[in-house]
Parts: structure tokens; sequence; C-alpha cells
DNA sequence: AACAGGAATGATAATCATTATCAAAAATGA
DNA sequence: TCATTTTTGATAATGATTATCATTCCTGTT
């Protein structure tokens, strides 16, 4: 596996994030480092890194793609005010009422929760009761 | 509400199919009808019934997204072969491990189970066997 | 029926995230 | 070292969806 700078930068850089950055955010990160890099460099690098398992990516159903150093199964609860996502663990067993899938062969299964984090609903509290 | 003709083929076309069709799937089926139909205007209709409650639409992380007439709560279950998607009811009590989402207003949640559905995995292990 | 005002239409351009392309540069390995 | 493969950066292309806008179509009121 080749390892270039780029590539282990691009790793290094969603492996430390605490957030699920998209892959603009993690180019703008990585500029700071090698000032030159191209975003085409980023996308590839990331679905490799993907590909590889070291990375997870998680495609909401609008806006880009996040990518998630987490790579532990686990799904996600998204706020639609200030778009971060939040990591929840699933009781997947007893998910699916019997008997509904028959031959249907599971790969995996992608959840995304959406509604409003802790903080941004106590903001639009605080608003709303001036 | 103003119904043009428009609108209400554009209905009638997602309530009366059994699939889960894509607007440019939509687009195809009314040109049947009106020769002339802009593709903006099925994006447009589908968007407006969909503000109605009419219709729903189905965002998927990768690919175009569907809509589906049936407007009654449940999920979907993707065929990765044939790109079908198949109706399936949740158990949603008890989802959650508990205490996860404190403070955390959920609005809805969205789940894609993804696999082989029963006519591809079959047809898969026919070209496997001989 | 005529008319005015708002809404919807078709055609087209614009947007946004992502992929593809490709020559130049870098890594790898015999 | 040198040849081969891989990766890079720059740029163009793609595909789904939205935005724009002049024209046409409704709809309700006289």
């Amino acid at each position: 596996m080749g390892m270039t700078k780029q590539r282990r930068l691009i790793f290094d850089i969603v492996k430390n994030s605490r957030r699920h950055m998209t892959a603009d955010e993690v180019y703008s990160e990585a500029k700071k480092e090698i000032n030159n890099i191209g975003l085409g460099t980023v996308y590839r690098n990331l679905d490799f890194l993907r590909r590889e398992g070291l990375v997870r990516r998680v495609e909401l159903p609008d806006g880009p793609d996040r990518y998630d150093g987490n790579v532990t199964p686990h799904e996600h609860a998204r706020c639609i005010s200030c778009g971060r996502l939040l990591d929840v663990r699933l009781k997947t067993d007893e998910l699916l009422e019997k008997g509904q899938l028959e031959g249907f062969e599971i790969f995996g299964c992608e959840m995304h929760i959406v509604g409003l984090c802790k903080e941004c609903a106590e903001k639009k509290r605080r608003e709303k009761n001036g």
C-alpha cells in the first residue's frame, strides 16, 4: 500500500477529528499542511481509506458525505439545525417484524435519525421564551 | 390549491405505481400523456405533492430520490443488484439503547437496508452453480 | 364574458458534490 | 539505478436537482 504524505495526512485528519467531516472540510484542513493539495486527491484517498476499512463513509440522503474515523458499528443522529452527527448504538435484534424479508440477503443497514440536538433544541427554546 | 393537468397526471403516476419511481421515470411516463411536459415541472410537482403529504420522497444515500405513493409509515430495503425498493415495517419500540439521545428532539428516522432481493439472490446462486 | 393578479409551465442555465481524465511527479522494487 | 506502477494536481465532465424567467394558464371578481 503506497503511503504518501497526502494519504497519511488525510487519514490523520479524519482519525483525529471528533466530528464527522465532509470531504471539503478535510480538504481545507489538509491545505494547512500541504498548500497545493488537490481536492481530487482528498476524494481519492478518502475512498481508498474507506475501501481499506480505515475510515467510514456516512452517506446522508441530502448534503455531502461525511467521513468517520470510528469504524466500529454505530449509527447516526443528525441535527437539522447545526448539521452535527451524533453517534448512536441500536438494538438491531428484533428490529424487523418477522417474515418480511424472506429470501432477502441483508448486507448492511444504515439508519439516520433526524431532529434537533440538545444544544439547538435549548437554543430554540430560549429564543421562543424570550 | 391549483390542480393543473400536469400535477394531476404526476400524482396519478406515482399513486398508481407499485414501484418506487425516480423523478426521471415519472417524467418519461408523463411524456406519454403530455408530450412537451418539462422535467422541471415534474420535479416541482413531486416536491409540491410531498409538501402536501400526498406522496413520500425517499432520499437514498446514493442515486436519485424515489417517490412513493404509499404515505403510511414504513421503511425500505434496497436491492443493490436491481435497485428495487421493498417495503418493510420496523419495530421501532426500544430501538435505541436507553439514554443515548438525552435532550435530542427526534423528528423522524430513515432506515435503509441494503442487500440482494430474493430474485437477484436466486439468480446469483444459479449463475454460481452453473 | 372580460379582466387582473397570482400561480404554474416549459426551456434553459446554474449549482453542488463527486468522478473521470491525463500529463507530470513520486514511490516502489528488481 | 532505472523501469514500472502508483499517485498527484489541475481540470473537465457528470448527474441529479434547483433556480430563473418570460409566457401561459387558472381563478375569482366585477
